[in-house]
DNA sequence: CGATTCTTTGAAAACAGTCAATCTGTGTGG
DNA sequence: CCACACAGATTGACTGTTTTCAAAGAATCG
């Protein structure tokens, strides 16, 4: 497992066979059934998290029951309640794998150590904050100036692969909107489109 | 200016004199009348900036001529636009004082210096971004989840200075509702309130 | 004061949400 | 291998909300 972290990594960041064998000796690895949690609501998000196979999603559910999806990461992504791991509160989240998954894991203390150990280490995890930032601010800037009809095609366009992988009624939820409206934006498309005869 | 910017930053990152007079040695200062820009679509952001005095607002403008608001920032807070700045590449963004603002600035060069020179500017600067991250995560589980009227509960409750400088439409248009729905909630919201007695 | 900006309101139209029913595909167990 | 259960997607009818457009009133700036 570790092995997929190393491969991807390496066009990431510059490290050096001993410090990634430190990074590997300060990590553990977990495998996670399809609808299985790495973390629920209430709980401490300890860990950063590294994907190396399958899928999770990040969501909260309201007291209504109704669910919302905060974000998708599948193989080679991390993925972190970034609110709750930097502050050690309580996570307002729910972290799901939406299929059979594995992750490689540190907890907050250990990769503190490697952010002052490894100087590359702190170069990457401040990039990765950096696109974050970036994304969520183009998302924002989606959630408030796009038609749901923009919105599901700015999905598709960014993510293409994850949503092949993902039911509709999620991406309905990561966009804000409704299942129902999303399938009939979808449909309305896809009829335009063979209008114009795009294949 | 730059005394204000002492003031507030006390509370903020431990700095020595030395150190502040080397940030004030690298700064600049700039005073904007309302309505003008100290940055426009198509530049590249340039600098930090932090507000001693007045509003700036972020938005930007779609091709039909509407605009969204990305953001506001009164005195004692900073403004970038991240992206931009990060990357030196063109910003989709405008930043106009709606009042008249009196900012210090730090270009980017200048402001890597003080990452590198003094660790508590570095401290201070990652624990700002992670903040943004963490608002931005708020905001866009709002986008996604609230309605209307929560949304803008959610504003007043939030940022209650900044809701009673700006006017009506650029609280909606940061929101993302037009003018006269946020118009209407806000009626219908305060009509409840007298009825429940709340002064 | 006069011009501009901002807010409110009404009415109509567009849009999105809800509820309920149906359809589809997948996978499981008999 | 079939039948059934289940999750997901779609559809129709309806309801409710939001937008749009137009107009008028209020507040503010120079």
């Amino acid at each position: 497992m570790f092995e997929k972290f190393e491969a991807h990594i390496a066009a990431y960041a510059d490290l050096t066979q001993d410090e990634l064998k430190y990074m590997r000796s300060l990590s553990a690895t977990r495998k996670l059934r399809r609808r299985q949690l790495l973390l629920q609501e209430g709980e401490v998000c300890r860990c950063k998290t590294f994907v190396t196979k399958g899928l999770l999603r990040t969501y909260y559910a309201r007291e209504d029951g109704t669910e919302h999806v905060m974000r998708f990461a599948a193989e080679n992504s991390w993925m972190v309640d970034h609110e709750s791991y930097n502050n050690q509160t309580p996570s307002r989240y729910n972290i799901e794998a939406l299929e059979d998954t594995e992750v490689i894991l540190w907890t907050r203390e250990n990769f503190d150590r490697l952010l002052i150990a490894i100087p590359a280490v702190r170069e990457l995890s401040e990039r990765l904050k950096s696109n974050s930032l970036d994304a969520s601010q183009d998302r924002i800037r989606m959630n408030i100036s796009y038609t749901a009809e923009e919105k599901y095609q700015a999905f598709v366009t960014s993510f293409p692969d994850i949503f092949r992988r993902v039911p509709l009624h999620m991406v309905a939820s990561y966009l804000g909107v409704s299942r129902e409206t999303l399938s009939r934006v979808r449909h309305a498309q896809l009829k335009r489109q063979r209008e114009n005869g795009v294949v």
